[in-house]
DNA sequence: CCTACCGATCGGTAGG
DNA sequence: CCTACCGATCGGTAGG
């Protein structure tokens, strides 16, 4: 009897957590396809097939929604890049991995980073600043990395703020034109894209 | 007589325009600033110290003011564009003096072009439509520089939609960082970039 | 998860 | 450029 209720309580949880995801999945979809102002709670509650009002049964409110999307994501991005860090490899190939790194977490999850990269905007306070605390936070280690290879005579004494806001521009567009399905993988997309930043579009 | 009603209608018509003009310009701020959605007409007005409903005598709606803003910058863009490939010179100038005219265009409207850029989607049918094919065309005219200069051994055998990709990335997110007021022009911005793209980061 | 509903705010119009 | 106002829609709550 005891194990019957535990399974219940069990399965409960996991519904309960598992709708939670689906609307925060469906969610997703609509923030990155219209944007997260212009979707509505209705727009979201049609998607899944019932009613506005019965979306606060698993959320609180429209930016919980927002916040845990943009918080995941960050979470992942930043524990990718501490693995790279800790690695005893030259900044190249630091850079390269970080690269790797950063287009896995992004493949994995197209649609949320989408959303992670342009709505994180909507953030209300604290949120807003937290979110962008860890984001320079982010940056500023790829752009050590940079400066450490520089130092080490690895790369040119190139303006390291430009360097690493055009790797930024690059790897956040690409959930926008990415496409999983095709023929490139996120390993060969992200090695591709390494070799282009380092080594240059010229040939020597 | 009749040079005073010129004058005058001058007078009201330039009045007309720059008022109409000035409407856009806070517009394209606070679309920037929060999104094109999350600004409401109210907020607008407010920002120019008037009330909402007055803005209708200078403006059909809402929209119309993100599709001047949109069209504007793209003949703009366009229009540097042109200029370039009809010069005689080989594919890595090309390619540079396109990223130059580019920021250039972007540092003359730097809101705009940060609208332009994150807005655009908002435009509704059939503008998005047409606003995405003249996208499409930009993009692939700098494509095909790129095509070009691989056929011609300028470039390595890259992917050619992953190079282009990358480099509107860059492009694109500019107005989103450059400082204007910092110690980097346009043109050395321009210049910086297009080495780094060409050249890549690593020492030879 | 639903029905019924709330106050606030939205883009926009009429008429001056 | 204003006052006065419109119908539609917004995020969210009460109560079951």
């Amino acid at each position: 009897m005891k194990a019957i209720i535990i399974i219940f309580v069990k399965m409960v949880g996991v519904e309960n957590l598992s709708r939670k995801e689906q609307v925060i999945r469906a969610a997703s979809e609509l923030f990155k396809e219209k944007g997260y102002a212009a979707t509505s709670m209705r727009d979201l509650a049609h998607a899944l097939g019932i009613e506005a009002a019965s979306l606060y049964s698993h959320i609180k409110s429209k930016e919980e929604i927002l916040q845990a999307l943009c918080f995941e994501m960050a979470k992942r991005f930043r524990r990718s890049l501490e693995e790279v860090e800790s690695a005893d490899i030259n900044f190249s190939e630091k850079l390269r991995r970080g690269i790797l790194g950063h287009i896995r977490v992004m493949a994995e999850e197209l649609t949320a980073s989408a959303v992670f990269m342009n709505e994180h905007r909507h953030l209300s306070q604290p949120y807003l600043r937290d979110f962008l605390l860890m984001r320079i936070n982010y940056i500023n280690r790829f752009k050590k990395i940079i400066e450490s290879g520089i130092a080490a005579g690895e790369f040119k004494k190139v303006d390291t703020k430009l360097a690493v806001m055009t790797l930024f521009s690059s790897l956040n567009w690409m959930p926008l034109w990415y496409d999983p399905s095709g023929m490139i993988n996120p390993n060969q997309l992200g090695n591709q894209l390494a070799d282009m930043l380092i080594d240059g579009l010229k040939t020597k």
